[in-house]
DNA sequence: TTATGGAATAGGAACGTTCCATTATCATGT
DNA sequence: ACATGATAATGGAACGTTCCTATTCCATAA
């Protein structure tokens, strides 16, 4: 079964010519006369050749491979964000290496280690929490360029160039749409107290509410469905006047609007719900739920390019980049209109 | 920006030992004393030493890189699969490339071939359909161990081990639940035609409903969301008489379930719906969707586990591996309970 | 003192590519 | 016939490890 693999050299042999020709027809080169390189590809595929990436990265310095972290690929925002972002890198000719740290601060910077051993040429991160001067040092120290992404946790904080979204402008959005729907008792449910990408959401919420009269409440938890239908429970329960929601993601918004329904409920009608990352689910569910857009597929695709540009010409990406965001309302927040079912 | 990198070279002379020791030092050999040891360690501190793993693999033959490729990584079901084969993998020290083929043949054929030039030791492969012949011959031609996973794709069918779920009987216990709970008019509902996926799970459905009198319907199609919630408005236009669905999986039974909420049918009194996979999300929709439990986490421990021992012992897997399914029994198939609102 | 042998360390070759500096080839103009 | 210059092809060095075969060191026994 282990029979060495043919190199360079074994099809230079078959095709009588030298190993530098075979290795400008692997790359394409067009200095190579078609004749030759021709009879070089049926000398490959004669002997079974397979190019060796690691030989030709011990002598180039750069390797086309971009590696992609994530903080939690089971949420269907960062599974798109990712796909996208791979589709726009190998469009380039560059290869992605996805990893899940599954909000695992250790197992990042175990990961984030493995790609940079691997020789990966740039970093897109979306970091976990936990571990954060281990993770980012290791990339600083080996020089390689890091976009950070939707979060921004590297210790020195200008460490490396973020992008996110105008989470501020879309909790404020989201609010005021809410309180013209005539809600009059908003509250804010889900994610960590005190982290950076809730306080920004909160304050485009808070800034709604000022004049209004509206009292702001909030409840904080881990950002998924399990705490969205937790929190429907309690508000029921505990503080029944509460009559709509901003949430800090379409995961906690679902696990609600699936709350709610449990209870019976009805929401859309006596109780409205925006959501923030506007996935694709929020088309799929009934009553489709109201959200935040983000655009997360041109997110990906813009992250991608301006990685692409540090790597290839050196320009750094600006420092910090908001994306813009709008609001998509639908039944969750503007009722059910019995007309309009069959769009 | 670009002062070359430290080597062990580097290393050596300023701990004042060999190259080789510093050698022995990085993988923790043993044999050197630990003074030395200690010497080495902080002389690779000082340097701001990383370890180039593409010029160790060019020496060495293994590289400890496992490529797993899914074809929808969008899918939670994939998503799941292939968290728990990476957390399997990296605790065995391999490092996990996931790709996702996004149902692109093409595609998933490029990124076999990327992989394979990075020198991966396996592969775990949920294949796109598509490009069969020029996805898997190249790695037969590499030599490289694959194991394929719930779908049988490759050309010859027995180039590779296959391991998957027992679908047919996923099919008849769904079939069977939905029979007792006085289900009379049963549709199959998702998955392409013709698709080995779907013929195994609708043979189990055939097969619970011979000397029934039920009679078997089936509305084919991708197995979306989208997918689901057509079919719910197709239904009840076309076909009211159906009062009982088993799906492909639970993609597209989440779907039928949002668009039955959205015609105002209840699920779980009016209509009766199985799913198929049991991923997380049936235990948060409400009512909780009933599904075939196929416990992913455990299947995606066990197909590393072949795989590394297929890669380090040379013991090839079983051709054939069909991992068992039970049933999970929730609202959308029993009804709901009004006293078992509050677990 | 001198063999002896095991533990610790050292040095050179090899891995399969790319890059650079050369050399061979060949049509063209004088 | 010869110089010219562009085009095509070549050979050797280099990349940073690991592996294998020495060599050195040192404690112990004769």
């Amino acid at each position: 079964m282990n029979t060495r693999r043919p190199t360079i050299l074994d099809v230079a042999r078959a095709a009588g010519v030298s190993k530098s020709t075979v290795s400008l027809v692997v790359r394409g080169s067009p200095t190579v006369k078609e004749d030759t390189a021709k009879q070089v590809r049926e000398a490959m595929a004669a002997t079974g050749y397979v190019y060796n990436r690691a030989a030709a990265n011990l002598r180039k310095s750069s390797v086309g491979l971009i590696g992609l972290v994530i903080n939690d690929l089971r949420n269907p925002f960062f599974t798109e964000f990712a796909t996208s972002v791979q589709m726009a890198l190998s469009a380039q000719g560059y290869a992605t290496v996805i990893s899940n740290s599954d909000e695992d601060g250790a197992l990042q910077a175990q990961m984030v280690s493995s790609m940079i051993e691997h020789g990966v040429s740039a970093f897109i991160i979306s970091p976990a929490y936990g571990q954060e001067a281990e993770t980012f040092d290791q990339i600083a120290r080996a020089g390689i360029p890091c976009l950070q992404v939707l979060r921004q946790v590297d210790p020195r904080g200008d460490l490396f160039p973020f992008a996110t979204f105008d989470f501020a402008r879309g909790g404020l959005l989201a609010t005021q749409h809410l309180i013209e729907q005539g809600a009059r008792n908003i509250a804010f449910v889900g994610g960590l107290e005190d982290r950076a990408v809730t306080t920004e959401r909160m304050s485009g919420y808070l800034e709604a509410l000022i004049g209004t009269g509206v009292q702001p409440t909030s409840f904080h938890g881990r950002a998924t469905r399990a705490f969205g239908a937790e929190i429907a429970e309690k508000i029921s329960r505990e503080t029944p006047e509460i009559d709509a929601a901003v949430c800090f993601n379409d995961q906690v918004a679902l696990g609600l609007l699936s709350g709610f329904a449990r209870l019976g409920r009805r929401v859309g009608e006596d109780f409205r719900i925006v959501g923030f990352d506007d996935i694709e689910e929020c088309n799929q569910v009934w009553p489709r739920l109201s959200s935040v857009d983000c655009d997360i597929a041109q997110f990906g695709r813009d992250a991608a390019a301006a990685l692409l540009d540090w790597v290839e010409t050196g320009q750094r990406p600006p420092a910090l980049r908001r994306a813009p965001v709008s609001l998509a309302a639908r039944e969750t927040s503007l009722g059910i209109d019995p007309e309009g079912t069959s769009s």
